[in-house]
DNA sequence: ACATCCATGAAATAAAATTTCATTTTTTCT
DNA sequence: AGAAAAAATGAAATTTTATTTCATGGATGT
């Protein structure tokens, strides 16, 4: 993704000229971004061709190119090394990496998403008899979640994090009923039975995990959530708040798809909660 | 700073013909920056000179230097117009406007963040006797996904999403135990008497909620999370998001403060859920 | 209605990037 | 070690892209 990275990374597959090229760019990037191929070349002392070629080796379409994805990996002022927590982080250090990566694989989720997909999930949810979400260990509290958003919408919800719960749920769905089945991992034993029970009971199966997993492969539907996987090292991470953001939208979806006075209620359950709050001075 | 927000500022002093072009890189700027003056020019059925003089306006030496400005104002993603989810939105449009505002507001929560006070709570944290987190609503999925992580620490911990509950928990707190509250508003009433009982029992109250609510008045230590508002219309959207953002840096911070010894026991509790797992075919 | 000013685009020019191809360097094989 | 093959490199030519110049037309104000 980020090409200072990239460049790091391919330095030893590079020919010595086009490592020289390598070296000016890494020192100072922000130089380079306002360079002609020209004066790089003088630069690094090679010749025009040669940098050229460098961006080529890079997937860029050439210098131009290759300029625009520079400029972007400088933007953010994103450090391009490493992002992974370090034994010796400071409170300073780890919260912005942290809250960075997080901001990545939202990034990430984003384009793993297939937002024609989201709209048939929408379709269905709208049409549905019944909605449950079901997720275990960190994938629970996003189905807790869900079900406090759509309860909103006065519509059937029931989540379950106990598996037993969820087995017994699944036996009793049918047709017209949509089960949400939650996992990052997508290989939880007991959820991927649960999801092809609730199948063959006619019910729509709605995945959000993982592509390709053997969760993805009893779905009805599947909302692939991609992040990287390392940030989720010992603890569900970023994964989970990726998944609560496709709540969102679907949850969003489901209240346009709704129409306008739909929208009118949800504002009376916002308000019935007011008196429960202390009043806002202002 | 940002070259979109600047070309919908300055969109009333361009010419006829510059606004055109500026309609066209405002509706679709990823194309834009792939995208030859001649292309550019076609396509807002203008002129090449007059894309130059539009880009000399907005201060940029030329065409591929307005190029790389608007390469890095797409770079981070950072919603540049009304962001807001629209009546007649695509769910192309939806998602990416919740993905984009959900981003942003999880960089204003850092920002709004103080790390200091970070590193006090770590330190609360890992000397802690017992460790509560309470929430309601959509809170309550933060609290519980904390008690889900710290769950794993194998430190006393629990969580409670009831009154009733936590008000008895609360009177029951004592020296040496710590409270946390979580409250987007502050203003629910029920947990700033929850968290005001946890303190006159002497345990350690911290909040996460915004700041200057009436619950950070009666919390020992305050980690204010700021999203800014109109985010969270309807339901609590970005704001819970910043929340276990900030759950996932304690959690963090817990960690390293424990050194690495405490780490690998980490390891064996993930290693615990592997036979709940199907495998992996690699 | 005329003069002035400003916006605009056609054409010319300049700049920048890319391709081609010959030369040099490196690698591989005997 | 030495020859053949392959890869890397840069000079020059070409192509693409951007910028400048300048002429035209339309709007504005008197």
């Amino acid at each position: 993704m980020n090409i200072l990275e990239k460049i790091a990374n391919e330095l030893d597959t590079l020919s010595k000229s086009e490592r020289k090229v390598a070296e000016v760019i890494l020192s100072s990037p922000n130089t380079v971004i306002h360079s002609s191929i020209a004066a790089l070349a003088k630069q690094a002392n090679i010749s025009e061709p040669t940098v050229n070629r460098f961006c080529r080796r890079l997937d860029t379409k050439g210098y131009p190119d290759f300029k625009l994805h520079l400029a972007q990996s400088l933007a953010n002022g994103t450090p391009y090394v490493n992002r992974h927590v370090d034994e010796n982080d400071t409170a300073d250090e780890y919260t912005a990496k942290i809250f960075e990566s997080t901001m990545a694989n939202l990034e990430l989720a984003r384009k793993s998403l297939d937002t024609s997909l989201i709209n048939r999930s929408v379709d269905v949810l709208t049409q549905a008899n019944q909605i449950s979400f079901f997720g275990l260990g960190a994938s629970a509290i996003v189905a807790h979640d869900a079900q406090n958003k759509f309860f909103r919408f006065n519509v059937p919800v029931v989540y379950f994090d106990d598996i037993l719960m969820q087995r017994m749920s699944a036996i009793n769905s049918r047709q017209g009923d949509v089960v949400i089945v939650i996992s990052h991992t997508g290989r939880t034993k007991s959820l991927v039975e649960v999801a092809s029970l609730a199948k063959e009971n006619d019910a729509t199966v709605i995945g959000i995990t993982t592509t390709g997993t053997p969760l993805a492969k009893e779905c009805s539907i599947v909302l692939s959530v991609d992040v990287s996987e390392d940030t989720d090292l010992y603890m569900p991470m970023s994964s989970r708040i990726a998944q609560l953001a496709l709540v969102d939208v679907l949850a969003t979806g489901f209240t346009l798809r709704r129409g306008s006075k739909f929208r009118d209620n949800l504002k009376k359950v916002k308000d019935s909660l007011r008196s429960s709050r202390f009043d806002r001075k202002e």
